[in-house]
DNA sequence: TAATCTTAGTGTAATATATACACTAACTAA
DNA sequence: TTAGTTAGTGTATATATTACACTAAGATTA
């Protein structure tokens, strides 16, 4: 109660604001999400959360987000992908205080990974999304609300666009399908709607990876997230 | 600059709070938005704006955004559809400091408002979406984004039971479609589609109005918002 | 070098869905 | 009784979805 105070947001109508972010990206062909130590005594001692920060007051949310993602992870990827995703204000999500957040939903490449970020370091890791659990505050439901949207982005969107490395083979970007809508996908109808659709581009170069016959290596039409109907 | 300081906002990390609400209803098949008087001097005087205010520490933004509804707009509906739309963190949307705003879209029956909402009144009014515009603050672009919202929500869910009274014809709620949809729906193809997805139950009731034959009336199906393509 | 293993890649038939389109039905009012 | 108005219906065609099983190409090893 002390530390609740300490913002004295009960007297002003004021609100400490914050953004939240949920890191997503694809190791492996399975989602994955960032986390980032959270040490708060009483409440969160040696505890783990998703990665944020106060939004400054010279800066907006988005602003705030870009920032804070760039801080913890050193991240600068092209392929980055943003949005918000929900304001959550319930009274007691942070027991310090009111503290409002606003979550925004990003995703990456695995690949544009910097070595270091690719790396567990004390200022962060990757988790799979059932090992995302427990998470401080209400991180746990703003992880719930960005893995529904990011899979509903997926059956509607090419927002796998930004998940994917710019090349991979068609069977790779069916994992990864596969594993986000959690559903299996059958190979010939998948490849044929996605060429249909022209979502997709061969390359006319081949990857080989194992033994067994080499796979054509394909891109993503366009250069921007379109609306498309996967499944 | 003067009432800028007033907030004090660049020296706390604190941010002024608010819910913006986009309340929207159909009134002979014509989507309105609800606006509210808004006199601000020096910036927005005699101005007019979507409904809104501050959140109380107390209060959930959800919780405020009711209230606001509630106290703008003497509205007590049961079939009021509510959801959290965007967050808005412009630095200078509001010329008075830092306020963010979290908008909410809000949609409801015509045939729920009472009386003196249905009227012009010195408290708001109603107005069609073109008629929206040179609002204060960043209401044009909240309205904006209300309405895509709206009009992607009325594609692919049932969010209409919320627009159209309890029993209606098919014929109105296809104007409602067309209306938000902006655009031409075929007859036959419409009844046939929401007939086999078992949408809309007929009620062995007629409606008349006019000279000429009269029309079924039908309810939605079920007690919610469901998923469903309409086009 | 032949056999084996593994993943890549392909086609078709059946069913379901979407689209385009024009007349009759039922009522009122003149 | 006629004219005017909106309600209501069916079918043929095109398109999309689904289910399903074998061959191709390379690496490895016996």
């Amino acid at each position: 109660m002390k530390s609740q105070r300490k913002f004295a947001t009960e007297h002003l109508r004021f609100a400490i604001l914050a953004v939240d972010i949920a890191l997503m990206t694809v190791r492996d062909g399975a989602l994955m999400i960032r986390l980032t130590p959270v040490n708060r005594p009483p409440h969160f001692p040696n505890s783990k959360g998703l990665p944020g920060g106060l939004i400054e007051p010279s800066e907006t949310a988005e602003e705030a987000a870009l920032r804070l993602i760039r801080d913890r992870a050193t991240i600068c990827s092209k392929h980055i992908y943003f949005e918000q995703l929900y304001t959550f204000s319930e009274l007691n999500r942070d027991p310090r205080g009111r503290v409002v957040a606003v979550a925004y939903l990003a995703v990456l490449p695995w690949e544009d990974l910097a070595k270091e970020d690719q790396e567990d370091t004390n200022k962060g890791w990757w988790v799979t999304i059932p090992e995302a659990t427990k998470l401080a505050y209400d991180h746990d439901l703003i992880t719930a609300v960005a893995v529904q949207r990011l899979r509903s982005r997926a059956r509607y969107t090419t927002i796998l666009r930004h998940l994917m490395p710019t090349e991979f083979t068609l069977s790779e970007l069916e994992t990864v399908y596969e594993s986000i809508l959690k559903t299996d996908l059958d190979k010939r109808n998948f490849r044929k709607k996605l060429l249909k659709l022209k979502a997709v581009i061969p390359l006319g170069r081949k990857k080989k990876h194992g033994a067994h016959r080499p796979a054509e290596l394909y891109r993503f039409a366009g250069t921007k997230v379109e609306e498309i109907e996967i499944i």
